[in-house]
Formats: C-alpha cells, sequence, structure tokens
DNA sequence: GGAAAAGTTCTTGTATACAAGTTCTTATGG
DNA sequence: CCATAAGAACTTGTATACAAGAACTTTTCC
C-alpha cells in the first residue's frame, strides 16, 4: 500500500500549499490517522517526509504545525533557481534541439490563451513551472530541478500570497517569450541579465495581500 | 532520545562513506536493531532518512541495500557545485571581509602541513570541504551548502574511490590559493575558468583504483 | 486573590505482536 | 533428472499497547 501513502502525502501538500491548511495549524498525529483511517505508524512517516521538505515543523514530544513561510528559504531557492537558469539557458543558447523549441513554444501559447481567456493564476503558474521545467530537461538538468523542488514549500506559498496583477503576468509571458527568442538567436550575453530579473520578478510585488504577516516566520 | 538516533545515522553514514559497508551490502532492519538494542520502530525512520539522502535504497516489502555509487548523481552534483560557486566566488571577489580572508589562509596554512606531513588524504579533504564551505558561508549562502550535503553521499564516495596522489593535492593546494589571490585582487574575469576546473578537476583522475566497477550502479 | 504544586490529560516516542508479501527450500510429479 | 508447485522461513508494513514527556487544570496553601 504503498499508493495509498503516497495518495495522503499529495493530498497534505496540496491542502497545505493552497493555504487550506494554513502556517501554524496544529497538526496532530491520531487526528489524521482518523481523518485517514490508517494507523498512526504510516501517518508519522508521512510527517516525517511533510517535515523534510518543509512543509511542517515537527517539534519533538510536543507536536507539528504547519510551517510559516520562511522568507530566507525563499531568497535562497530564488538565488539557488536564478544562478542555475542563467548557467542553462546559456548553454541552450549554444545547442538546442528542434522538439525542445516547439515544446516550449507551445507552453507559451497556452499561457497567452491563458491571459485571454483570464483563466486562473494557478493554471497560469503550472504553465510557468512547465516552461522552466522544460528548460532543466532539455539541458539534462531535470535532477537539479527535482532537488530545488523538494526545497519549494515556502517559495511556492510566498508567490502564491504575493498574487499577480494581470499585467504582471503579461510581463512573465513577454520575458518568456524573449528568452526564447535569445536562445533562439543564440545571444548568450544577453541572456544573463534578462533571466536575473526574470527570477527575481515576482519578489517585488507583494504589496497588495492582506493578511500576509501572520503566515511568516518571525 | 532524539540524540541517539542521530547517533545511530552518524555511525551508519560514516560506515557507509569510508566503505566499510560496501554498496550492494544487504541492510536488515532485525539485524540493526539487534546491533544497537532499539526497537524497529526507529531503526525504520533512521533508513528513511538515510534513503532520502542516498545512503541506501529501499526496495519496499523486499529489502534494502547501501546504494551503488550513481555517477549521474554525482555529474549533477558537480555542476551544481560548480555552477553556484563560480557565482559565489565572483561576489566574493567584489567585497570579502576581512576576517573571512583570514579564516580562508588559516584553512590553507593547515593543507600546506598536511601534505608537508604526509597526513591521510581524509584529513586533506576535510579542510577542502571547510575552505569551500567557508566560501559559501562568507557569501550568505550557507543554506545551499546544507543543500548539497543532503545530496553528498554518491560524490563523496565518488571522490574517496578515486584516492588522489600527492602531486594531485599540491595542486589542489595551489588553486585554492589561486582563488584566494583573484578573490583578494578582485579579478572578477579570471575566477569562473579557474573555478570551472577546480570543482571538476578530480573527475579526470579515477584511473588507478582496483575493483571500482563493482560499486557502481549499473 | 494569587502563586505554586500536584494531578490529569493531552502530546509524541518506543516496543511488540501480527499481517502481508517475497524468496528460498523442499517435495512431488512427469 | 528436471520442472513446477507447495510450503516454510525469511523480509518489510501496519496496528496497537504502553512509556515518557509537555501542557493544562485543579487544588491547596499562604
Amino acid at each position: 500500500m504503498a499508493s495509498k501513502k503516497e495518495e495522503i502525502i499529495k493530498q497534505l501538500k496540496e491542502e497545505i500549499l493552497c493555504m487550506e491548511l494554513k502556517p501554524g495549524t496544529i497538526i496532530s498525529e491520531t487526528t489524521l490517522s482518523e481523518r485517514f483511517q490508517i494507523s498512526r505508524t504510516p501517518i508519522r512517516d508521512i510527517l516525517k517526509q511533510l517535515s523534510a521538505e518543509g512543509y511542517i515543523d515537527i517539534y519533538p514530544q510536543k507536536g507539528s504545525i504547519v510551517s510559516y513561510i520562511d522568507l530566507e528559504s525563499v531568497e535562497q531557492i530564488i538565488y539557488l533557481r536564478s544562478t542555475l537558469e542563467k548557467e542553462i539557458i546559456k548553454e541552450l543558447s549554444l545547442n538546442i534541439p528542434l522538439k525542445g523549441l516547439h515544446e516550449l513554444k507551445t507552453i507559451l501559447t497556452k499561457q497567452e490563451e491563458c491571459i485571454k481567456n483570464h483563466d486562473s493564476f494557478n493554471d497560469f503558474m503550472y504553465l510557468d513551472d512547465a516552461f522552466h521545467k522544460n528548460l532543466f530537461t532539455l539541458a539534462g538538468r531535470l535532477f537539479l530541478w527535482d532537488i530545488i523542488q523538494q526545497f519549494n514549500a515556502h517559495y511556492i506559498r510566498y508567490r502564491k500570497l504575493n498574487m499577480l496583477k494581470e499585467e504582471k503576468l503579461t510581463e512573465i509571458l513577454e520575458e518568456h517569450q524573449l528568452i526564447l527568442k535569445y536562445i533562439i538567436d543564440g545571444k548568450t550575453d544577453k541572456i544573463e541579465q534578462l533571466v536575473h530579473h526574470h527570477i527575481r520578478a515576482d519578489v517585488n510585488s507583494f504589496y497588495f495581500q492582506e493578511n500576509f504577516d501572520e503566515y511568516i516566520k518571525k
């Protein structure tokens, strides 16, 4: 029944990422075991894993809570991503397979439609992730993308709180298009600055979300 | 008794890293629970963690073995380190605190002595790690150093198998000294190439270790 | 009334019994 | 003799009982 555990983990991650389970919420082993009709032993395994990925904080012999968003983690992950993606995209600009270009274009087309149709922020951001993940994959660095995902709990929630205005989404899309253009044209020298700005862009627009502070780690 | 678990983890990690527990060795929960005089429940917690960090592979409902060295992981971690360190050292070359310079120099002095005294490979590599960790710390990126450490099980063992000749150690030391010189002189432009070579250097000398192949993941 | 201490009721941590699955051995039939 | 199937002896996975610790409530004493 490994799949049952996986199911529960997926479920809890979703609830935490979409802030249904708010930072600070007490996580009780017995409550969870009743909810999912499973004993405490596998629940403990699940909590260990969620803790390792930053979703919850375990206080030994006291209890666990949904982790508060740690701005330090967010900043470090942004730095990591921006540094790696600069390098990766530079490499792609020297040599990218045609099939890869096609996949990237397809994603950008979908993002355009997303904006036209006024789809949800989540749908757009799903495509944003797909675009960046594709870059890693094309460069043979999916391994590193997966590592980053394991430390993403804080970053994703942060981004969610900073819900972007529609004009911001357009900006993101335009930058994606520009990145792709630079890759195609082999304009290696211009990539560094653009990617640097692109990864950090959403950090600059976090002002209009209410009740922000109570979710942040002090 | 969280410290008891930590002790056991530390012990097992050591035995795996120094190849006392060879890749492919079967890890039995009951055997470990007898050896450490503790029940299977905490042992399972320990195995989960060792698995997450790549030290062992768990085959559900079958058993666990000490992981074979995965060359793919090694290559990816080297890429990650080299990319990050290029960036970090460039930043340090623009602005490094005096105290940091002193610490780095102290480490290099110890490495010199290490070579003079014909100390063990392990002692030298401990100082190598200390040097690089210090660079991360000075740049405010200890967070990222710690992430890398979590995926180091393959890299460390690989490096160990590639036991370096003494002249190679001298080369490493000289490169460290050069890195430090570039940082001090602010020669940002020269750093990239040097660090790139430095991180990848040990990859080029893996030819003279016997029985290498049986430890490698196919 | 307030403070400190004892006791109750939570929490998680550990040990163990049992269930379920895998592998190895043995036996049986062709 | 070999192949296949049945069963025994392992493995890990789960449930549960119990231990130990933390927090909260109540009581007792000043």
